[in-house]
Formats: structure tokens, sequence, C-alpha cells
DNA sequence: TCTGGGGTCCTAGGACCC
DNA sequence: TCTGGGGTCCTAGGACCC
């Protein structure tokens, strides 16, 4: 009985490397929008001390001194690459969960028995980084909680193959003892505070706390996270691709934004792209929200946060629709006089684009239903927007700096890689 | 000067019911 | 002046993840 889990190293930063193999050994990192921290960053970068989240201007001169290699996200590229590396996956076994961008776990538990899942898993990765270039670890343990752990034990022991078992209970303790409770899958900051008071410093110490016990003083939650460093298995690998529960589209500004004025067709954008989401996904929503703050990292100015949500009688996914809640969400929580720094529309309680629930009284703003009108708008805005609407920027709404994107190399053709 | 974006799940507390 | 007990459902916000 065993999982795995299929963790890509580095993967933006290896990514970044595919196309540009004078790269190799070289310090990479990768920002956020408006190139504003590191979301990604090379072995290399590691070393060097840049820590996850860092804000880039506080490590720039320092990285670039040292000839590091910066880039701005560039999530077509990645997108693309991670699904070819999922699909690679999905010829292997039959049952995977795809996790996150660089992450997926696989049901092991479908092989034969006595099957030899560590050179399994070796050749797995072999072909992965020989189709794609993208180099991967492999964690395969009882369960969930424990490949997590298996991949820290990569990580820490420098591991040549990147591919580790634990199954065997001597196996499972040794690196438990190993691994701080901040590393333990499920434990952030909060609980870690918590648990290093109580004198829980390691996952081994967690684990030989009686769960029922965690219940009570903690939550379920980390009931779950203890029973399966034990051993248990409490989660299962998750294939159902099922829609989405919830959409959100925002971003911080490139400068700060202080009149309605302005800000009005920024959220408009958000709202637009929202609804089209919510299309691409075959869903309706009933609930629209709408958020405003100011930077919290600015103590000098009044700082102001807000979010309203929007009810709609009749799901929708009509972006005139979706526009008015929008408009309707922030008129009463914008307030002048501060400096904002984000804002965004988050999308909820869907139902299926299909099924029709009608209101038992009448909606005084009728959902427009013309599926046809918006379907003819997506597929003039697939490639590029041509239609806008009247309350939105048109300016393409980008004061965000993003000087230093690689190529979209195998999403665009205008951009593909070269060879003489 | 400059600090990301997009998700999930759980829970406490309010509103409401009989 | 005195004001119950036991539920359900919903929502906002917290904690966590990558």
């Amino acid at each position: 009985m065993a999982f795995a889990l299929v963790d890509c190293e580095s993967f933006y930063a290896s990514c970044e490397r595919i196309f540009r193999p004078d790269l190799k050994n070289i310090p990479i990192v990768v920002l956020s929008n408006n190139d504003g921290c590191v979301i990604a960053r090379s072995t290399e970068a590691k070393k060097m001390g840049i820590r996850m989240g860092v804000p880039w201007f506080k490590v720039r001169e320092n990285f670039l001194k040292k000839n590091g290699q910066v880039f701005s996200s560039n999530f077509t590229f990645y997108g693309d690459i991670s699904a070819r590396v999922m699909n690679i996956l999905e010829g292997f076994v039959p049952r995977v969960e795809i996790y996150s961008i660089d992450e997926a776990f696989l049901d092991f538990d479908t092989l034969k028995q006595n099957y030899d899942l560590y050179n399994f898993s070796c050749h797995i990765r072999t072909i992965v980084r020989q189709w794609t270039g993208i180099p991967v670890r492999i964690g395969i343990a009882p369960n969930k909680t424990l490949t997590k752990i298996a991949i820290n034990e990569i990580k820490r022991r420098n591991v040549p193959t990147s591919v580790l078992c634990l199954l065997n209970e001597k196996e499972i303790r040794n690196a438990l003892a190993h691994t701080s409770i901040n590393k333990v899958w499920g434990v952030g900051r909060r609980l870690t505070e918590h648990l290093n008071k109580v004198g829980i410093n390691t996952a081994l110490d967690l684990a030989q706390i009686n769960p029922q016990n965690i219940r009570k003083k903690f939550s379920v939650v980390l009931e779950r996270t203890v029973r399966e460093l034990r051993g248990e298995r409490c989660l299962n690998i998750d294939d159902d691709i099922s829609s989405k529960k919830q959409i959100v589209v925002s971003r911080s500004f490139g400068q700060r934004i202080s009149n309605l004025k302005e800000l009005r067709p920024v959220v408009s954008n958000f709202a637009v792209r929202a609804a089209e989401k919510l299309r691409s996904e075959k869903q309706k929503c009933s609930q629209v929200s709408v958020f405003v703050r100011t930077s919290p990292f600015n103590n000098k100015k009044p700082q102001h946060s807000d979010l309203r949500t929007i009810g709609l009688l009749t799901p929708t996914n009509d972006t005139r629709d979706i526009l008015i809640a929008a408009k309707k969400g922030l008129l009463p929580i914008f307030r002048p006089g501060y400096d904002y720094a984000k804002a965004g529309i988050i999308l909820n309680k869907f139902s299926d684009e299909q099924t029709k629930q009608y209101s038992l009284f009448k909606d005084p703003n009728e959902p427009k239903e013309n599926t046809k009108f918006m379907k003819y708008i997506d597929q003039m805005n697939a490639y590029e927007t041509q239609i806008y609407f009247a309350s939105q920027n048109t300016k393409k709404w980008s004061p965000m700096k993003q000087n230093m994107t690689s190529p979209k190399y195998t999403t665009n053709w205008y951009e593909l890689p070269l060879v003489n």
C-alpha cells in the first residue's frame, strides 16, 4: 500500500532553463507580479540565502552582483510545461491527483504486489527529465503526509537519485525524528508557535501524541495529520477533476489608486476576467464579492481594507451581471483618502451551467441569459481582447512592471525558439 | 521607492426555527 | 421585575497550501 508524491525541483527556475542551457549552474530567481517578491529559486540561489517570498528590492543588488539571472513570472509557459509533465505521469499510473502546478500524487496501490516501487520511480524520473527537461523528486510512503516527509528527506539528505521510499517503521521513525514541526504538511506558522510552546518540536514528537487529545486541544485537521504521521491513511488520492468552488481575480497595483474613477474600471477588468474563467469552467455563480485594501506594509499611512458580498437571486455567468454586482459591491467599500494597493473579485456559490433555477420572485436585476452573446465575445477575445465592456479600462490595464519575462517558448508561434 | 495570486477547509457566532 | 432549551443553516474570517 503506497502513494507517491512527484515534486518538480525548483519548478519555475527549471522551466527557465529548458531553452537556456547556458543557465546551468547559474543562480536563478523568478519574481511575482509587479516583480514584487521572489517566488522561485534555483538551488544555487537558495544557497546564496535568498529566502522564499523575500521582496525583490531587498536582494536585487547583491543577487545581480553575483551574476544571478532574474525572470519575471511567465505563467503561460510554466503552465504548459506542467501539463506536459502531468501527462507523462498519467501514462504511468491510472490514478494521478494533480495537486499543484509542480506536484502530483500517484496511486501506487494499483500496481502489482511486490512491484519494485523504487526502480519504477527512478524510471519515471528519467523519462520526465528526458521528455521535458524538468528534474523531479519522488517520495514513496503509505500516505500523503508521509510522502511529503519523504520529499523533505530527499532535500535534507541530498539523496543523489532524488527518489526515496519510506515504507517500514524504522525508516519512517528516523525521518520523523529529523523533521522539525514547521516542515510538516498542514502545520503552518501559527500551529508551530502553539506546538513549540507545549514542547512539540519534531514530527516524531507530534506523532507520539494521542490523536484524540490533539483533536480536543487543536482541531480535526491536526488530528488527521497526527494519524497520518503514525502511518494511518486519512487522505485519499483525489483524481476527480471536479470543478472549482471559488474563482478569484486580484492584483496588486504598480501605483497606488486613491480615487474611485480610476479604481472602478480596474475592478471591472477583474470582473470581466472572473466571468470568463467562470464560463470556461461551465459554471454559474450566485455570489460576487469585491475587496479593496491598502498596503499592509505602509504603516505611515492610514490603512483600510474591506469586502462586500453581493448575492444574486438567479445564478449567472454573464459578464454584464457580474459587472453590475461588482459595481454595487465596490461603491460602499471604497473610501476616499486612502491609497489602495490591491483589489479583487471573488465568485462563489457555483451551480452547473445547464441547470436552471428560477427565482420565486421577480429579480430586479434579471440575468441577461443570453449565452450566445457571451459565447461570441469569448470566441472573439480568445486570442487577444478585441471586445471590451464600456466600464472596463481599455488601456490594457497593466501598470505592472514585468520587463524580465522569458518568451512563451511553447505556446506562441511568434516566440518559438529558433534553431540555427 | 519597491512586499504575489489563487485556492481549500474548518469553525465560531449570528440569525432563525420550534 | 422576571425572560428556556435545543436545534439548523449560513457566513466571515482564520489557517493552511503551493
